[in-house]
DNA sequence: TTTTTAGTCTACAGATTTAATAGATTAATG
DNA sequence: CATTAATCTATTAAATCTGTAGACTAAAAA
């Protein structure tokens, strides 16, 4: 399960990438769209920003945004910010390896095999899935959903 | 990242799977064999007696041993034992759903629909190897490592 | 240049989870 | 009835998660 953290993270990037190149995003008004604790919120974004992801401002008309834009960014990397890495044991980890210490011989470790194929098939959607994708998706859901409730009525 | 609890009871059910129709196995040998604290492998393997998977008996003779045999046993069920839900997010979870706190519209929520398929990767995998399968990954990882040292020889 | 605005840094604290340990109890065998 | 080995209850230390408080810094506007 993902933590909270992350959770707030990746809404708080689908909300700015919403409203890419139309300026700074005030964290109280992030934080109250998307009922985040503001102080917990303040210290994701600045994570997000020390990794590239996010940008800021200070002062009037400061705020944060985008680094880049959508389509370069994916949930894979903002995952990893907030979340650590993707990998179920260390040792399969590309971005974090380290070796288990309960393993013995690394080759032939059955847990090993297995989550790597883990690992790589979480890598695969989420490293190919980014913000623009995601923003896409909801607009299909949405529509899809107004389908349904038009069908309803 | 999956917690030691998970990897100390997978290793046990690969050592217990090793040893299938062999009769009970101790838990003071298992965990020293695995080197695994003992009380902690304790209530672990309790747990995993209380889901079906082992099966005990007190006394002289007496032990942990499978409840049924290496082919039945998938990785995915050992796992949801120990960690819980595969689920990255709850609302995703097949055997553990729960609405999530935080959501607003289940239906368009972007971070569910990454989640959705997220957990959809990680059971295609689990829930299909079996402890047979592990095996049988180790066998041929061990082959495979044999070659490579007579190789350097 | 002072004030206002808004992000940044430091520190902490409560709650929960993780990883263990200790000791008493129960059930089965011989 | 003694021995064996799993089971149950309780406790603990450490780590992580979630959230809060307040001082500090940079930028813009008055």
């Amino acid at each position: 399960m993902i933590s909270k953290k992350t959770k707030y993270g990746l809404k708080a990037l689908i909300y700015l990438a919403r409203q890419y190149e139309q300026g700074p995003i005030l964290i109280a008004d992030l934080a109250r769209d998307e009922n985040i604790p503001k102080k917990f919120l303040e210290s994701i974004l600045l994570a997000l920003k020390n990794s590239g992801i996010l940008q800021s401002r200070k002062g009037k008309g400061g705020g944060y945004y985008l680094g880049r834009s959508p389509r370069q960014i994916t949930m894979g990397q903002a995952i990893r910010v907030m979340e650590g890495p993707l990998a179920p044991v260390q040792c399969v980890s590309e971005t974090a390896y380290a070796k288990c210490t309960e393993c013995g011989n690394e080759n032939t470790c059955g847990i090993r095999l297995v989550m790597k194929d883990v690992r790589d098939a979480i890598a695969k959607i989420v490293d190919h899935t980014t913000l623009a994708d995601v923003l896409e998706r909801i607009a299909q859901a949405e529509l899809t959903e107004k389908n349904v409730v038009d069908f309803c009525i």
